[in-house]
DNA sequence: GCCCGAAAGTAACGCGAGTTACCAGGCTTA
DNA sequence: TAAGCCTGGTAACTCGCGTTACTTTCGGGC
């Protein structure tokens, strides 16, 4: 038998990286000494003597682990993956700022992969089918799914093999756990704001009327009003794409419906781009925000709330909470704890600023 | 303490995973003769019936390969990594989105970690030097690094073991390439289109005139003013922060610094954000855009410039379009392709929406 | 003086692949 | 008929590291 290496071909400047066997070599140990310390294996007895040595073999060489190779004895990668359409359109981005700080501060590396869920089951399910497969050839223990938009969503199969969470979407098939805003509290929580400014006629511009967000939205506003004991009034309610030329036509549908003096003195828009098209609509007509009439968005876009004049208060929806949630969660399941269907709500909190 | 060993039987189905060797053993060949085949190795002798029976067990088990194995055996993992503030501060998240997709369509993942690079030499070096260091044990064959905002940065030291690319920042220690977007050339077409409108007296809304964005586009400016036979009058410029307030005051003392037959007829705003601001000081001065006055952006920030009244028409920040190259980049450095600290600048498109 | 147990390590195996060297048999060719 | 060559395939080594089982040394109790 030849003595472990094969002797270095002259001409290869192949930059073989150093190992635990240099490390314990330069510290004259075995190499299962060495990877004692490095995991700082408490119940292994290493002289405090040989411990240093080891420490400073590691730093004179400049040692670094193999993460790999460490997986592959270990049979544990540390790696969550996130498969995310979030990634073709980064309206949601902070689901994975969130997932990425949580796991990068658990010690974990977060893969993402892109998808391109379509809004319903997807033409392009071969793409997100390809991404799991992927994300599953690394090993990852665990997988979140992400959407851009709170809808349900059909996980991919593979998807199943191991522990997986789904963010801002829930599981049609009911057998996931998932992780949602929670929209009917948000909407309430606007409307209530608005009530305790003293507005009791309030405008609605709704959102596509099926989905999800705006069912809960819409909810939530019902509920503070009937805790005020008032009622929805449809004729305050229109409904416009989720743009702002769309929140202008609604606004502009609501205001002139009225008279001056029986206009409502507030609008609550589903959401920030509408929102931004009611400030023009307001504007237009000379009212002003807020003295004349006070407005309250959703989903806290910051490019646009923070920078319409004035500054538009809305409820934020969490995306970074629910990121964070989400790997919080995964690290229980992977830690053994049962898989359920659970749904977990996360709150969505009221931006305060200057547009009530 | 804890019991490492754990048989097969016990509740938690220890999924071991399909390996090479069960493949073999159902095809009835060797293990080598299977990864032959799995990597299509053309040089070794396989029988087409052979092939195929191989085929067919790997789909009866549902074999799937162990990317951290191969990369272990194989010594090139087909990752790159990515370090940047763009997590922690997604303005320019698009480069990830480009860099992402190029790379997966080269079959590579790409790592993504955080960075908090401060303005400056970062107050928070360390977890940059960190996140660096994840990468490396990694094992990445290669990393890119991008900054929200063009600017010149120093890459933390252990990123030159590996090819490194710089997107959106050059390096001040002028030894890595770099990927920069072409500001000067932006700053030119925007006049230009101005200028092709009938427009001669542009007011300039400038940023930090000491930030490079600001130096090569008001460079731009003057140049295509002098290919009119025009000149840059100081009077037309003025600076604020980068911030619809900025913008919105700016615009006021550009504004209100001229009787109305004098006034400038265009303004050109550095980035979108101070434009939004600029929209409102031109409305509320009764004047139209663009009927009265022009407006040209710069960064075409989706949310603000695809969704003001009338729609912006802006200079386009080729966020994604970076990311790209710079993958692309890096796969040419890690095939053997020699490090320069060569800067590819990329070119910055108008977006001709509404406001010219 | 002998036995025992803790302290301090070490040899060897396995993780799931890629890769090299080598072999068996059949067909050509001289 | 023997030497050579192609076809089809395999044993064995390697990658870097975790882990288990086993060895050696040494101090102390009886």
């Amino acid at each position: 038998m030849a003595k472990t290496t094969s002797p270095d071909k002259p001409g290869t400047a192949r930059q073989r990286g150093v190992t635990m066997n240099d490390v314990a070599k330069h510290a004259g140990v075995s190499r299962t000494a060495v990877s004692f310390v490095l995991n700082n294996r408490e119940d292994a007895s290493i002289s405090e003597e040989t411990r240093v040595r080891i420490a400073e073999a590691v730093q004179a060489l400049g040692y670094r682990p193999n993460a790999g190779a460490r997986a592959l004895a270990s049979q544990r990668s540390d790696w969550y993956g996130i498969v995310t359409e979030i990634v073709t359109a980064p309206f949601a981005v902070d689901i994975i700022k969130g997932a990425q700080d949580q796991a990068w501060s658990d010690g974990r590396f977060l893969l993402i992969a892109p998808s391109d869920q379509g809004d319903a089951a997807g033409p392009n399910q071969g793409m997100e089918d390809a991404a799991v497969e992927k994300l599953l050839e690394q090993r990852v223990e665990g997988l979140l799914y992400a959407a851009t938009h709170h809808r349900g969503v059909h996980v991919p199969p593979s998807a199943h093999e191991v522990p997986t969470v789904l963010v801002n979407c829930f599981d049609l098939d009911g057998k996931l756990p998932s992780i949602v805003p929670d929209e009917r509290a948000g909407g309430r929580v606007a409307v209530e704001r608005l009530l305790k400014a003293g507005h009791t006629k309030i405008g609605v511009i709704n959102l596509d009327p099926r989905i999800p967000a705006a069912v809960g939205r819409l909810q939530g506003v019902r509920e503070a009003l009937a805790d005020a004991g008032l009622e929805l009034d449809p004729e305050l309610v229109a409904a416009g794409y989720a743009t702002a030329d769309g929140g202008y036509d609604a606004a502009c549908q609501i205001l002139d419906r009225y008279p001056a003096k029986d206009r409502p003195t507030a609008l609550f828009c589903l959401n920030d781009r509408m929102a931004m098209g009611a400030y023009d609509a307001i504007k237009e007509r000379g009212l002003a925000i807020p003295g004349d009439i006070a407005v309250i968005g959703f989903d806290n876009q910051e490019l646009i709330a923070a920078y319409l004049r004035p500054k538009l208060t809305t409820v934020a929806l969490p995306f970074e909470k629910m990121g964070a949630l989400g790997v919080q969660t995964l690290a229980a399941l992977t830690a053994g704890q049962p898989i359920t269907a659970s749904q977990q709500l996360v709150d969505c909190p009221l931006l305060e600023r200057s547009s009530v």
